[in-house]
DNA sequence: ATTAATATTGAGAACGATTATCAAAAATTA
DNA sequence: TAATTTTTGATAATCGTTCTCAATATTAAT
């Protein structure tokens, strides 16, 4: 009925040609204020104390929506579960490198690849390229470890 | 029965106080003659040829075995499934490196940051310790693209 | 070699994350 | 407002993997 939708990730999937719902709104609006990198299942959560009618179907079925908008990005952090991270260029980058603690589960971004001319990895990307004939596409690395604040703990 | 082991691995398994059974052996033969990099069901289906009594919980039983001992490496790809390793140094390395082709799906070892000093990456993660105060425990990279192979083809 | 103690096996149930199905409900369009 | 199209919630289905458990095989002790 014509709502208005000044949110910027709702333009996008009305241009987008999807509706703009209501639990899409909600899931839009949670993702927007809560931490970077979520679980599914912590979403869920999340989402069904704002609206418990909500099911989970329609929760998968929006993130894949808005990953395909390249509005949120899929992560793989090696535990069986989808990630999702909500990124300012989410879906634009080329690498996905996330440190993750092995006690308390945080995740954290690393920036230091892209931003960090000379470390060597470009180039050792670019070598792939040329002595294999490896065209890459994209890369992800995962650095597991013990963040700061569980390192002290035991 | 007293049934002679000469392999290796078999050796470390006896030694790790666990049993080398039939189906043990014929999984640890067919896993140190065939890929290195090898699926779940990949390796079910070459054992199945050999002796379709084995049963898949028993391939990942074993599977399990074999990496709590060191002799394989189990490897995430991001596409669901477990891959398993062969390496000489399996469960050793500090760094678990991969590239895919996205095509035909090939996996091939990168073994550019470890041997390759001076290509800053040391110093990255380094820096992680000092800067962050994140204990770096391990490393998964994995670069997705294209292999010669497949560039040719559309 | 026989036996006793222990570990491993195969079959299939159970699991957790995700996807598919489908009739009912909601959003857009005319 | 009605007609068209999408989206929804519930739930069944799927996939890879792990668990359960009685039967079997291996090893150590005799």
């Amino acid at each position: 009925m014509g709502k208005k939708c000044e949110n910027i990730w709702c333009k996008k999937i009305k241009t987008g040609g999807s509706k703009i719902t209501e639990p899409r709104q909600i899931i839009i609006h949670t993702l927007q204020h809560v931490k970077k990198h979520m679980t599914v299942e912590e979403l869920y959560m999340k989402i069904r104390k704002i609206d418990r009618s909500i099911g989970l179907a329609t929760i998968y079925r929006t993130l894949d929506l808005l990953q395909k908008n390249g509005l949120i990005y899929k992560i793989d952090l090696g535990d069986g579960r989808s990630w999702y991270e909500v990124s300012m260029n989410a879906g634009q980058g080329k690498y996905n490198q996330h440190m993750v603690c092995v006690k308390c589960g945080r995740v954290a971004d690393l920036d230091m690849i892209e931003s960090g001319r000379g470390n060597g990895f470009e180039e050792l990307l670019g070598s792939l390229e040329k002595k294999n004939g490896f065209k890459v596409s994209n890369c992800a690395i995962r650095i597991n470890g013990i963040c700061s604040r569980c390192s002290g703990k035991k």
